[in-house]
DNA sequence: TTCAATAGTTCGATACTCTTGAACTATCGA
DNA sequence: TCGATAGTTCAAGAGTATCGAACTATTGAA
């Protein structure tokens, strides 16, 4: 947690099917396996690397838990590091238009 | 303001040069210049760039004063639409160490 | 134990994006 | 009109994302 960084929390979110993924890992709860919080449409190759760029920003915790990999938010820990980043960002993901959460990254 | 994303305003800040830009601008209180904001060992061309992103994130105004072009945040019409973003955001900027501000964009 | 099924990861090729020097444009003062 | 200043645009190389194919790990059934 010591090496998360604010850009690299930034960056992670700036992607449409990571905020995705967050959110759904937060509003579950308790751990969700890979598949389960990613869009149904989307390659499991590149499911795999949204994941891992979560992981290396710090955003999520991963377990492997029998023959799948449980995930779980770590937004208590990055909102002691970074007080009311994650709370505005999530606030403001559902805030705009569902059908964003969709779209292509804009870049 | 209305196509102003969240993905949009969170990969602009996802890079420190970017983030220091409209750190600066928002210290400063009034508008300033492109190089007045920007880390003075970067190339014109990747400044320029930079605020073209700011821009179209919805993050700067810009407009041409002369020779030079003054650029302003738009922190307060953004805060409307993102409630606590901006503030969270460049709360977390400050009060990570300095440093920090001159690392390469983490990917 | 062996086999098949499930869930993710890694690899590699293509496509896209970033960075930056060079050339170009716009504005102002001498 | 010329020169200086401030940015923008262009193009090439480096870097990164995406996604199908191959691979690995785990489990449960035969």
């Amino acid at each position: 947690m010591s090496d998360v960084t604010l850009e690299g929390v930034l960056y992670a979110l700036s992607d449409p099917v990571r905020l995705d993924i967050l959110r759904k890992l937060r509003a579950e709860g308790c751990p969700l396996n890979c598949q389960s919080a990613a869009p149904a449409d989307i390659p499991k190759s590149s499911i795999s690397h949204h994941y891992q760029i979560l992981r290396e920003a710090g955003l999520i915790r991963s377990e492997r838990r029998g023959v799948e990999v449980v995930n779980a938010t770590r937004c208590e820990e990055l909102s002691k590091r970074f007080p009311g980043l994650m709370k505005a960002i999530l606030d403001a993901a559902e805030a705009k238009p569902a059908k964003e959460t969709k779209d292509k990254k804009p870049r």
